[in-house]
DNA sequence: CGACAAACGGAGTAATATCCTCCGCTTGAT
DNA sequence: ATCAAGCGGAGGATATTACTCCGTTTGTCG
């Protein structure tokens, strides 16, 4: 693959999660194109068919999240912390791409979504070992949480201010998953 | 008004609530008045321009749920459980309303949203009264908090899973709410 | 109960948004 | 220096959504 050819696909990537991101849903291709600076064939050169954009960008997004899930996990002293990098990962990566799951992206990726089942379920059991956090939750309950967090509030907040409020909301939420 | 006349209006405000709810944005019009079993020119005749209708709907949630803070307020015995109240009643009456706003309908109903302000703000303060609910969060705060609860976590999932989800979503949010 | 105005239904057309192809030109790789 | 891989974007094809119109139905009130 071309250089060029490789940095137009990230521009793409790029341009079309910021777009989902105002606008709520699948973007309009053109804007896309022109947003990320390519021509419109540029695009259909990359991704033909109308849902192939979407679900590299779930792909992308998904991919980025459950490594830092991953890296929580290594890394964190105990559960509690490494739910709380995880979560602040996802609500970086997931904001924007998140939302279109299940609702234009049908059952993405399995094996990403079974690392990502694997990971949130040792960070709980990991946190209901060390006593650090309430054993009542489930791992799908931390998924439908991340969901939630990685949803705009608003379309026309900057992502900046809608990424802020995400994380505070993380913390509160973090609170709330101590015993 | 009348009676079939006022009773249609609320059938297409369920509606397109509903659809709302699914399609994760402002409906079809054709699909609205078939889904409320009238005709289209039904439709058209209660709300002329495209806008009008998701204003309607908005407002009438809007309008619940300021009813529903002002009375936690009055009823409840302290400021804890009237934001417990409050959070949960804006789940019941905001699920596939709230997301329309600032998306589709600009700056709605300055009146009502004054009136929300107030009774929030009159929560967190008997709340920092009694010493149950923490003191560095502000009214703005819990605004984007309830908003977060009322927008759908995906397509497709039914009405009262999203709302059962949201519901124990608020709970584990009240907890992180304490001081 | 009858008369009338208000409200209804929905087929069909207009308006709009979105998609996507095609081919001459440009650029990176070797 | 060569050339295949990649690019741009005007413009026609297609789908979607909006809306009007008028004959029919239904509440209301004396």
């Amino acid at each position: 693959m071309r250089a060029d050819a490789r940095r137009n696909r990230e521009r793409l990537l790029d341009a079309a999660t910021e777009l989902v991101l105002e606008v709520g849903g699948p973007p309009n291709r053109d804007a896309v194109a022109e947003r990320a600076g390519v021509g419109i064939g540029t695009l259909y050169r990359h991704f033909p068919d109308p849902t192939s954009l979407l679900e590299a960008i779930v792909e992308r997004a998904l991919e980025r999240t459950v490594s830092a899930a991953e890296a929580a996990l290594a890394t964190s002293p105990d559960g509690a912390s490494a739910l709380r990098t995880y979560a602040h990962a996802a609500v970086d990566h997931g904001l924007g791409a998140v939302h279109l799951v299940h609702a234009h992206v049908e059952r993405p990726h399995p094996e990403l979504r079974a690392r990502a089942d694997a990971a949130i379920t040792a960070i709980l059991e990991r946190g209901r070992a060390d006593g650090g956090l309430r054993t009542d939750v489930s791992a799908a309950d931390i998924v439908f949480a991340t969901i939630r967090f990685c949803r705009p509030l608003a379309v026309g907040l900057p992502l900046a201010e809608e990424r802020a409020i995400a994380h505070r909301h993380v913390d509160t939420w973090m609170d709330g998953m101590k015993p």
